[in-house]
DNA sequence: ACAATTCATGCAGAATTCTGCATATAAGCA
DNA sequence: TGCTTATATGCAGAATTCTGCATGAATTGT
């Protein structure tokens, strides 16, 4: 391989790196990575700010590391690139296969439409 | 998993991120998990001054990237850690098996003793 | 002991990234 | 149209990282 060609490699790489390179960041990642979620879920994972939130998720989403997915008033965000999905199960290792919980807290059509009270729950178990 | 060993691991992923996100440290790396070299040869590959060289080794040391082992005046680096060619090989695919080629610039015993002068190549080639 | 070579360390100004906040946009609904 | 909810954007001060330079330490050979 060229020098050039090398020196080029190693900048895109550390470009992606340094997104990475963020605690927050990767578990928005390893949260979407599973399914995709909407921004207030992440929002409560997070106990961050949604300004916050949405403003790793932009990094993230022009980065190219994820996509967005709206459904009215709601967007929801997942990793669609399988390269991303390689470079994650190495650094956080294989995403786990279980499905994701609805997260009481966060509003969306996803979380409070699978979520029975629980008074339901208990009701069903006797 | 608990939720602050995630965090924990958030983290320290993070941390060790951080090292790489840096042109110049993944071209050291890439070079020396082929086989072990001096700073003097990296400062060559590099084009940078000596003292920026082993600042960088040494963020990369401290950061448990690399691995010293010293040889009279010269100190070699390796990329010892299992883990880590792990990761170098998911982010800048598998590394090369061929043999990497003495430097010419480099000074070091490695370099200068496996090169011998151009002449006596052409005159055995005879 | 002295000089030369190889590498390490400390530090400071420059550049970048981080993060909190105020505010903007856009969709759904009354 | 006006209100609410969900998300996006812009910006600025704070914190961190970067990188060049001066200098220090250790080893080898004379």
């Amino acid at each position: 391989m060229a020098d050039s060609a090398r020196q080029k490699r190693y900048s895109e790489a550390s470009t992606r790196l340094k997104l990475l390179a963020h605690p927050e960041r990767l578990q928005i990642l390893d949260t979407v990575r599973r399914s995709s979620q909407c921004v207030c879920h992440l929002e409560v994972l997070l106990g961050k700010p949604q300004p916050y939130v949405s403003q790793q998720l932009r990094v993230l989403r022009e980065g190219g590391l994820i996509c967005d997915e709206k459904d009215g008033l709601n967007t929801y965000y997942c990793v669609c690139d399988l390269g991303v999905r390689a470079w994650l199960d190495t650094i956080l290792g294989p995403a786990p296969t279980e499905r994701s919980h609805p997260l009481a807290g966060c509003s969306c059509p996803k979380c409070t439409a699978q979520k029975p009270p629980i008074e339901w729950v208990l009701a069903a178990s006797l």
